[in-house]
DNA sequence: TTGACTTATCATCATATTCTAATATATTCG
DNA sequence: CGAATATATTAGAATATGATGATAAGTCAA
């Protein structure tokens, strides 16, 4: 295991500092079955507009997320598939039951 | 890829939360390499001694790490191998120049 | 153009997090 | 015992983060 240099620690920790919500992860969590629009992701969180709309925000400005604008909709996806990797090592520490 | 379970997402949030800070990622990458005691974290981090404690207090509450008296020292370990492959996603995503 | 609808932004308040400094506790050694 | 060392705990101030409500801006359809 190779160490993370210092350099990158402080982008890292800010990047799971963008996942480290409740809302922030159910929204990826729902991502990872594909593109979603803010009212979709709206009716999975149970967020209300303003809040969704500014945890997205910050997901999309960290990265995590790409928007695209269609029509009145805007869909969110997942803007790197290794954050899929993270979330599997997520599962596998606090969804132990789940076989995944 | 199958969804996480909502009553599971408030508890992955938490243990991200744990994380996502600069010194308690680092302390985590460091003891990736073996156990460590408070004395060698600082060292390696450069955080104050109660700043320190504080950390690991707040990673062993969370059952990120575990720790272990021996004589004046306390040494610390991970608690589940799994938040390894955690910071191997990390790696994956943040530095995708270091070849792992 | 007007009105309904979708999303974003802003201001503000409430809460949580983080750091520092001081102090406490425990262990070892002389 | 008394001093030195290692670690933990506490209180407080500073800062960051999150939720809400109001409003703005864009799109569509009549």
């Amino acid at each position: 295991m190779q160490m993370i240099p210092t350099k990158n620690i402080k982008e890292a920790s800010q990047g799971l500092r963008a996942l480290a919500h409740e809302t922030r992860l159910a929204v990826l969590c729902h991502l990872l079955q594909g593109p979603m629009c803010v009212q979709e992701l709206m009716a999975a969180t149970g967020a209300s507009q303003s809040n969704l709309s500014q945890h997205l925000s910050k997901m999309r400005l960290m990265g995590i997320l790409e928007s695209e604008k269609r029509g009145q909709h805007v869909y969110y996806r997942i803007a790197n598939p290794d954050f899929g990797e993270l979330v599997l090592a997520l599962k596998r520490i606090y969804c132990p039951d789940m076989c995944s």
